[in-house]
DNA sequence: GTAACCTGTTACCTCAACGTAACCAGGTGG
DNA sequence: CCACCTGGTTACGTTGAGGTAACAGGTTAC
């Protein structure tokens, strides 16, 4: 067993907190998600992904290309025309960010309630002691 | 049917963008998932944390604390102590964010060996076309 | 001729995130 | 009297993420 290395992102020079820190994060939860439903061109991406702009999301997919979550495929037109898309290491990804897409989205009035309840509450900002 | 709002966080203007983009973040993966084995007071937290500074992590309970992920626990003794404490819709978070860290640490040897690959190809940097 | 198409790259600038260090209350132990 | 404990807060400085805008490049359509 050659392999028995400890990972863990709780310690601050383990690579995979790198790699977490990479993952969490809202361009590559989005960028991924979207590629989840299979092969896309730039503009593609761009379009679907709200506001990106091309260079945020030229380096994002840089970085998920160099990481192995997506492959490149460039054909030689033109106009030009790349397609990305996930490789088996992205689409294990995509289930977690999808997940966590879905959480957004299905508890955001949750959250928003919350914020509206923690603002409006007398003791804001100090006296919430007990006992 | 009241609330039959569609949410979506591709867009640019939905609020659940605003929350995608603080959960899909390093430091709050690493605290909720922590919190996740049970509540915590604050120097346990940056104990378990390792690199977290007192002032990202006051920060980000506040956050956390403030959109209803956690509750925080203050108890009128000295020297003082609170306890953090994953709520319902917080514990409903830690599952994708534990799938995260599983996810980091479980494939980072294939990110690594990945990037290692990328690094190394003689095409590096262009002449990466097909066709 | 020139404008549009597509996938970027580059330069420049701004702003939020983060780190560091000092400091606070207020009671206990020496 | 002084230091120490926890759970922060504040001021200050640095870094990096990200926005904007201009441009490249070659072929097709006007």
């Amino acid at each position: 067993m050659a392999d028995e290395i400890e990972w863990n992102v709780l310690m601050r020079t383990c690579p995979s907190r790198t790699s977490l820190a990479e993952i969490a994060n809202k361009w590559t939860a989005m960028i991924v998600v979207v590629l989840g439903a299979g092969p896309l061109r730039f503009t593609q991406v761009r379009t679907r992904v709200d506001g990106i702009s091309a260079k945020v999301l030229a380096e994002t997919l840089r970085r998920l290309e160099r990481d192995g979550i997506v492959t490149r495929r460039s054909y030689d037109e033109m106009p030009p025309r790349v397609e990305y898309e996930l490789t088996t290491l992205g689409h294990s990804l995509a289930e977690p960010l999808e997940a966590l897409r879905r959480w957004a989205e299905g508890n955001i009035v949750q959250v928003l309630e919350a914020r509206e309840a923690y603002d409006l509450r007398p003791t804001s900002g100090g006296g919430r002691d007990l006992a």
